[in-house]
DNA sequence: CCTAGATAGTTAGCGTTGCTAACCGATATT
DNA sequence: AATATCGGTTAGCAACGCTAACTATCTAGG
């Protein structure tokens, strides 16, 4: 089938689409694999992922935070205990409701944080050296958009 | 942040650089967390992705696949084996040198490609139907630049 | 020739990730 | 008070990727 032509976009961008799609499902497979073996001081790419939602969002359940990260609650139990018995986050019972369990960022926590925030982009922020700066624009508004279509619920 | 203003080369966007691979490594991999689950007529990611490469190339040692995949020689052995077993891939003996394992996509193989590539890249397909026809645009280039961050041997 | 070394793949085994199913305890509901 | 529901956890599965170690094959060197 030929996929080439997407100059015009009178009324099928489907085909675009379907290229766009197929490509950057690629790109982005592979682009995770490599990013998850540089995982930084200790935390693995969930962990911090769910550390940096904690932090930006505030005190979490367990089940937004899931939610947020785009997990199956128990895959959020497993996360969140690795990362209480490293030190970086802190359980509270909530006192209105004994069943749920807030979570916030410790003290350790944000300072790995601080830390991690570089060592785990210095890869991809290594290789954005490596790009100019319209690329890296390009890259920014992606992330923005990636982030959207990864956390459409459906 | 103290902007360490050093080189004249072409960075002034450091900490831009940072930020942006902060969001576009979380990005990436919930997006990736996502696409995983949606293994396409029984192909898994990694094995639709290999499949791909082969078809895109032709037929390629393992070794060569590997590379292509950013992958190592025994992730690949595994891979391979898996798709041959689904029938989707064939293996074809180096005449002149025994030890190589060449393989090809087989008719099968071909087949399912044509159709995973539209079922793989459906999810996605239908999160870019929602987006703008510049966003779009914004997520080709961006595949082509994560494809190259992520191939980037170092 | 025939042994030493380099190559291409494979096997073995580890750790991580994410999921579903099943299971508690705590809270609402009636 | 009995039942249903909700938040989280436990148990067990399968896929992935890796490193280390091994086999088979080819290539040099003596």
């Amino acid at each position: 089938m030929p996929i080439a032509q997407e100059a015009a976009e009178p009324s099928p961008g489907a085909a675009a689409e379907a290229s766009v799609a197929s490509r950057l499902g690629m790109s982005v497979m592979r682009l995770e694999r490599k990013l998850r073996q540089r995982s930084a001081g200790g935390v693995t790419a969930s962990q911090y992922a769910a550390l940096v939602t904690i932090s930006k969002k505030g005190e979490l359940t367990l089940g937004e935070l899931a939610a947020a990260e785009g997990v199956a609650p128990p895959s959020m139990t497993r996360i969140a205990a690795n990362l209480e018995q490293a030190g970086l986050l802190e359980r509270r019972p909530d006192p209105l409701d004994r069943r749920v369990a807030r979570v916030a960022v410790s003290e350790r926590g944000a300072e790995l944080l601080a830390e991690a925030r570089t060592l785990r982009a210095l890869y991809l922020s290594e290789r954005l050296g490596e790009l100019g700066a319209e690329e890296v624009e390009v890259l920014g508004q992606a992330a923005e958009l990636l982030n959207r279509l990864a956390c459409d619920p459906r």
